[in-house]
DNA sequence: CGCAGTATTGAAATTTCTCAAGCCGAGTGG
DNA sequence: CCACTCGGCTTGAGAAATTTCAATACTGCG
């Protein structure tokens, strides 16, 4: 192991996936312990890299530990749209467990480091578990709770949409401890957010300046920023109750 | 149990159940036995009709034996979106399993007929039986790559948006022995296929009559039929693959 | 027969996109 | 250290798509 790798191993990788299940749900000490010692490999990608395409058949699932991914499909056109985004410690492709062939692709939005946990000892766990399998598979439902979502930005103005955009990623980010005070992480361009909200790269731009304008947030250099959390909710008609937290 | 009642009863409902789970995995007859006896309760609701709104907490899981069930979001601004269609076989809301409060309400498209299982049982089965706690968790990530579908209408036209619920539509009647010929049921009025694709009444009307115009499909008094399914596949850029079919 | 909801059609109003050009900021190489 | 370049952001204006408005048919049902 080089020096490097270890480095990358100050993540307790066990330890983050466990908290995120406890997040949804009463695990004993046992449970922990099985889930904490999971196989798994670590694994580095650039920004912008593939992690699994359409059409795939991962044997892995993935665990993000740093950094941001996203899932997307490709058109016909070539044009791309963003499905959901991803920060550390969730799990963008954990139905490949149960549907062989992806969908949809998995990148990165910018530098991750990630877990890929090998299928067979996940799933052989989630067998043997039912109270894991409960929660794994609980965790797919927040995810298609969090489509349902995006599904509504169709009948969303433009400004609520990207509203609506802000507070799901930092209300998720501060759920998840990765909030730096009233920031988070949100490292898209202008054109990568108009490929998740389905509107051009100019009509992101004169939505944010709106934003911007009314004093709700800023957003620069990756950096998302939140000034009037309460007129950020109002203008996205933001109800966290979708995300469903405990 | 009145005559009616008993007329109700000529629908094997645990063999339907059976049989849907069966088209996404192999189950045991012990496995297929203990699904058909599972208890449950017919339900008749009536057009427009709600089963299951937004913030409850239900008990029961809904199976569809008859008509047209919907999933829908309701916005701050009274708006509706639709986020799902689901037909007779389709479990609706069986994430409510495992997320106890609902993101969105579920009602009926048409005159319906479901029978409701209590959580109680169910939940208990799949406890005890993994491979049908696999089944049902399937059930619910292709109810989410359908989902992910429709996320992706925003980068389609308004003649593939349609197409493709068309597509969709048709396709998963077939596949649930429920098409007649190149015909099947659609009971939406095309202010619903609005608020179903994120498109004004008038939007969908003219979308719809290019597809007709065009000889791919016809949609008339909430039937469905598709004179070519290859041109219709074309329109809307459909790739079946996501509905992952066994 | 007539009502109520739905479909159809045309035209105006609005939103959204495309195009085009300039700007800014970070990183590069002379 | 400074010009240069590249990607991304900003701005304006015309083009295109979409929605709204308004008015007329159609259809199933009581």
């Amino acid at each position: 192991m080089t020096g490097h790798d270890r480095d990358i191993e100050k993540f307790d990788v066990g330890e983050l996936l466990v908290s995120r299940v406890l997040q949804h749900g009463r695990l004993t000490a046992t449970e922990q312990n099985e889930l904490a010692t999971l196989p798994f490999r670590l694994r580095k990608v650039e920004a912008g890299q593939d992690i699994v395409l359409q059409g795939d058949r991962p044997d892995h699932a993935v665990l993000v530990l740093k950094g941001m991914l996203a899932r997307y499909h490709t058109l016909a056109s070539g044009e791309r749209q963003y499905l959901s985004l991803h920060i550390a410690g969730d799990m963008p492709d954990l139905q490949s467990l149960n549907l062989a062939i992806m969908d949809h692709s998995v990148c990165a939005m910018n530098d991750a480091l990630i877990a890929m946990f090998p299928h067979g000892p996940l799933r052989e766990l989630l067998r043997q578990r039912s109270t894991l399998c409960f929660a794994f598979w609980r965790l797919t439902l927040i995810d298609a709770a969090i489509f349902r979502q995006a599904i509504t930005n169709n009948a969303r103005t433009h400004v609520a949409r990207l509203a609506h955009l802000f507070c799901e990623q930092f209300f998720r980010a501060k759920e998840y401890g990765l909030a730096e005070g009233n920031c988070c992480s949100l490292p898209l361009s202008q054109i990568q957010l108009g490929q998740a909200l389905g509107m051009a790269q100019i009509s992101v731009h004169r939505a944010l300046q709106r934003l911007r304008r009314a004093r709700l947030v800023e957003l620069k250099q990756g950096t998302l920023c939140i000034h009037d959390w309460g007129g950020l909710v109002r203008a996205a008609g933001f109800d966290p109750l979708f995300l469903h937290v405990a």
